[in-house]
This record gives C-alpha cells, sequence and structure tokens, in this order.
RNA sequence: CGGGGCGUGGCUCAGCCUGGUAGAGCACUCGGUUCGGGACCGAGGGGUCGAAGGUUCAAAUCCUUUCGCCCCGACCA
C-alpha cells in the first residue's frame, strides 16, 4: 500500500478558510457545523441541538461548581417594572441604550412600562430587601440561569446575540471583606472552570473604572484570546459594593445592634463561551471541541464490506456499548447513505476528539483504527483495553488543546514600555500587550482611539513600588494593564 | 447609528450592464454499483428571483421605497 501524506488536509468547500477570513469562517461554521442558525427574529439565533449539546455540558460543570461554594438556584421574573430598573442611577444609565420594552399586555396599554431584563440586579435586590432582615440571614447566595435579553446594535452568533441564555450568582453579605471574598472566589471558580472544562487558558484580572459594569463598585474579568488574536471577555464578576444595597433598601439589624446595607455581589458567564470555545480551538477543518464539552467524543465508522452489517456491525456495537459502560459519549455512524471518507471529514468539520475505524481488516487484527481530531494522528489500537485507552487519550486532548491555545496565548503576549513601541506593537491583531498604564481614564480613552486597543483587565497582584512611566503620558504608572482589541 | 457589500430552489452562486418570462454545482428523492479520506451511473422533485410600489406590450434585469443579512467602525457579555 502507498504511503499517504499524513499532513494533507481535505478541503470543506462549504467553509470560507480560518487563513483567509476569520470572521466568515467562524460563521461559516456555527452554522454548517450545525451549532446554531438565524432565526425569522431580527438579531436572535436559534440554538441547534449541537450547539445547545455543549451549552448543556457548560451548563452541568459551571452548575456543579457554582452548588460545591454553598449556592443554590433560584429564579426570578424575566420582566422588571421601569421603576425598580431606573432605581439605581449609574445602572439605568449603563443599560437604558439596550433594553427591550413591553408597554402593551394584550390590547391594554401597561400603567407602568416592564423591560425584558438585561440582568436581574434590580429584580434580586428588591426581593432581597424582603427576605433579608438580620445578620443571621446572610449571606444569600443565589443563582439563576436564564435568558437575557439586550437590544444590540450588531450582532454576531453566539458571541453577542439579542436575547442569549447565561447564568447569573447575586449575592448578598455582611461586610466588605466577605463581598470582596466572594467577588474573587467566583472569578476563581470562572478561571478553573474555563480553563479545566473549556481548555482555554485565560487572564483573570480587574476592569478599569470605565470598563466596570454599570452600578458596581469593582468588576473582575476573565480574557481569553481568540484565534485571530482579539480577546473575549469570558465571564465577569462584581463586587458590588453597597450600591444596590442603598438603591434597593436592602438592609439588615446588625450584630451591634445597628441598622447596615448588605454588600453585594453579582457574577455571570454568557453562552458566548461556545462562541469562544469555537475561535479558541477550530482549525481549516472544522470544529475541534474539547472532550470534556464535546457531545460526542467518540464517533464510530464502520468500514463497509460485503454484507458488513453482518460482519462489522456487530463488533462496532460490542465496542460502542464497552465504552458507553465506562462513561464515553459515542457515536456509532452506521449511516448506508455516506461513505467513510465522507463521514471522516464531517465528523472532522463537527469538531468529535477522537474517530474510531473498524472493518474486515481491524477484527481480523482484534484492533481498531483511532483517530485524534487535535494532531490528525491515526492510532492503531487492540481492542483489549480499549476503553481504558480511549479514556486516556480524551485526557490527552483535553490536555493538549489547552497547551496549544496556551503556547498560543504566550506567543501572541507582548510588552511595550513606550508609546512607540505600544503603537507598533497593536497594529493588526497583536493579540495582548501589556504596558504600564498611570490610571486615568483620559489616557485610557486616547489609547483606544489612536489604536482601538482597550484595557482588557489590570493584573491582580499590583507591582510593588513606584510604576513605571504610563506608555501613553509617561506619568508614573499605577499598575501594569493587558491592552488588547476585543470582540 | 455611520461607511461598504449582498439578497435568485435547502446551500454557494451565474444571469442584471445591453428587459423577452430562470440556470449551474452541491444538497434532496428513487434504483443500482460502491465504501480504509468528502464515490459513481441512471431516473426524478423543487424557485417567480427579499418585500412593496412604479416604468413598459413585457421586469430577476430599469427606477423608488422598505426589510433583512454580512464586513469595517462607535456601543456592549
Amino acid at each position: 500500500m502507498a504511503e499517504k501524506d499524513e499532513n494533507k488536509e481535505p478541503a470543506i468547500t462549504e467553509i470560507t478558510p480560518k487563513s483567509e477570513d476569520f470572521s466568515r469562517w467562524y460563521t461559516d461554521l456555527v452554522r454548517r457545523a450545525e451549532l446554531a442558525d438565524y432565526s425569522p427574529v431580527k438579531g436572535c439565533m436559534v440554538i441547534r441541538p449541537y450547539g445547545y449539546a455543549i451549552w448543556e455540558f457548560i451548563q452541568r460543570g459551571l452548575d456543579d461548581r457554582i452548588k460545591a461554594t454553598g449556592h443554590v438556584n433560584a429564579y426570578f421574573p424575566l420582566f422588571i417594572p421601569k421603576s425598580l430598573l431606573t432605581k439605581e442611577a449609574e445602572h439605568v444609565e449603563g443599560f437604558a441604550p439596550q433594553v427591550a420594552w413591553v408597554t402593551r399586555g394584550g390590547t391594554e396599554e401597561l400603567e407602568e412600562p416592564l423591560v425584558v431584563r438585561p440582568t436581574s440586579e434590580a429584580i434580586i435586590g428588591t426581593m432581597y430587601a424582603k427576605w433579608i432582615q438580620s445578620w443571621r440571614d446572610l449571606p444569600v447566595l443565589i443563582n439563576q440561569w436564564a435568558n437575557i435579553v439586550r437590544w444590540e446594535k450588531v450582532t454576531r452568533l453566539f458571541l453577542r446575540t439579542t436575547e442569549f441564555l447565561w447564568q447569573e450568582g447575586h449575592t448578598a453579605h455582611e461586610t466588605a471583606e466577605e463581598a470582596e471574598e466572594e467577588t474573587l472566589k467566583i472569578l476563581a471558580l470562572y478561571k478553573e472552570f474555563v480553563e479545566t472544562e473549556l481548555a482555554i487558558p485565560v487572564i483573570a484580572g480587574r476592569k478599569s473604572e470605565s470598563e466596570k459594569f454599570a452600578g458596581a463598585g469593582r468588576t473582575y474579568s476573565i480574557e481569553a484570546l481568540m484565534g485571530d488574536g482579539r480577546a473575549l471577555q469570558a465571564g465577569t464578576s462584581h463586587n458590588l459594593g453597597q450600591n444596590f444595597a442603598k438603591a434597593f433598601d436592602i438592609k439588615f439589624q446588625a450584630r451591634d445592634k445597628s441598622l447596615q446595607y448588605i454588600w453585594g455581589t453579582s457574577w455571570g458567564m454568557t453562552t458566548r463561551l461556545i462562541g469562544a470555545v469555537i475561535m479558541v480551538h477550530g482549525d481549516e477543518s472544522g470544529l475541534v471541541l474539547p472532550p470534556r464539552v464535546a457531545p460526542y467524543q467518540v464517533v464510530i465508522v464502520p468500514i463497509p464490506r460485503g454484507n458488513w452489517r453482518e460482519t462489522v456491525l456487530p463488533h462496532a456495537r460490542q465496542i460502542r456499548d464497552s465504552l458507553v459502560a465506562a462513561g464515553v459519549r459515542v457515536m456509532l455512524d452506521d449511516r448506508d447513505a455516506y461513505t467513510p471518507g465522507w463521514k471522516f471529514s464531517e465528523w472532522e468539520l463537527r469538531g468529535v476528539p477522537l474517530r474510531l475505524e473498524i472493518g474486515p481488516k481491524d477484527i481480523e487484527k482484534q484492533q481498531v483504527m483511532l483517530a485524534r481530531r487535535d494532531t490528525r494522528e491515526k492510532l492503531p489500537t487492540p481492542v483489549a483495553g480499549l476503553p481504558g485507552r480511549v479514556q486516556e487519550l480524551l485526557a490527552a486532548i483535553q490536555q493538549s488543546l489547552f497547551d496549544r491555545a496556551l503556547a498560543f496565548q504566550l506567543d501572541h503576549t507582548s510588552r511595550a514600555a513606550t508609546w512607540d513601541e505600544f503603537t507598533k506593537t497593536m497594529e493588526g491583531r497583536p493579540g495582548f500587550v501589556v504596558a504600564p498604564w498611570c490610571g486615568d481614564a483620559v489616557c485610557e480613552a486616547d489609547i483606544k482611539a489612536a489604536t482601538q486597543a482597550t484595557i482588557r483587565n489590570l493584573p491582580m497582584e499590583a507591582a510593588a513600588g513606584p510604576g513605571a512611566p504610563c506608555v501613553k503620558c509617561s506619568r508614573p504608572s499605577v499598575s501594569d494593564a493587558w491592552f488588547a482589541k476585543a470582540y
């Protein structure tokens, strides 16, 4: 048998090449892989079963972690009366341009318009005011899984749609320290989740004043680097201080008998994470899904020969059953209508981490052919001990995806000390550029206007001693900042 | 919301400039041969050209309006 060119990338003609046009590649892929589709509703997408399955794994992984840290789930209304939203001044101002209004019910004008929640601080804060009386009622640690509506002007599948799905945690605490501790605990939880489950390395840090959440005291975020060199905010955790407590009158009687406002936090991650998975791991052949969130971790492609349904298929079924019994998510693609070659390409496009081929030759040798999606390596593997080997490989793929993404991130992170250096480095889509910043919002705005780059966040540990000169204005810096062009 | 581009079977697109009543490839259906990297042969089904209005004997094609989508900016998870 002639040696085949292992590096040959099959042409997926329906998808715009990633190297040619990243945006179109992304959109083509989302649709062709059947993750999501446009709907008749402007700005709203349909999450298709294959995409929703990924969301369900994200939900499960996050929900487990949220509960393991003592939080409980609840559900609050979709509608928020206008008067509630407007209680926190900064909050309304931040969200006013983005809210959808309900002004009629049936044929009657509503006395008070309702907004469709753009986030739930207002409605949840209102309820907390009723529920919290004493320090003994604290902390309140509630999470909600919900849909959110924000009237975005420009939408992109998964990354920004008018309606999206998320989880939002809302907590109330006795002290400022506790609230900060909670905020950071969740930030760390988010980082661990995204890195472990989605194999996406992230930069955790604090948002600048101008980038923080409307109404928050402090916002922290995790930022990931996409394959085109743009950054994506993957999750946020806000320390609300007493802002919302004061606006919504959430008070409790403290241990010293005094009446105090609670200290709040809120935090969320969204269906946007699916977009991040696509843009971080995807390649020219399509999706590459981290095994831990892949709807199918292994696809079995039987090689049809003669009466293969009697000869090959029973073996394939047996292997499937043994893998399923070991807890592996398996798709046995026994469709007649497609050739093996077609199925190889199709499931690569859909990002299945591991392919298992089984044909007459393999059966003779008591083996199967495994093929890794990430490296395209083909591995003849004995049937004996297969489930264990598959689990090892899935773990190895998960790890290698993370390593690869981390290497890419490091490779696309640079430092700039001077303005000249900064502007040169920031040309194109270089990824992260770390540079000292004076802390002045004016400088931040100037930098954005000149280069399109924004401060993604500020490192958690402030540098000791007086900072190097600000990259823009040369005044002493308060901190380094992670700059990038962002989604 | 500003700049640019595009809407023609399910998808990608040709036809439009120079009006004459709709095509290709892929996909789909049926039959057969195939199947270890997107198979082949034969036979079929499917669109009124984003929408509305106008010009004309005649409009996918020309004009006006409108809606939607994509890309780049400003805004955001």
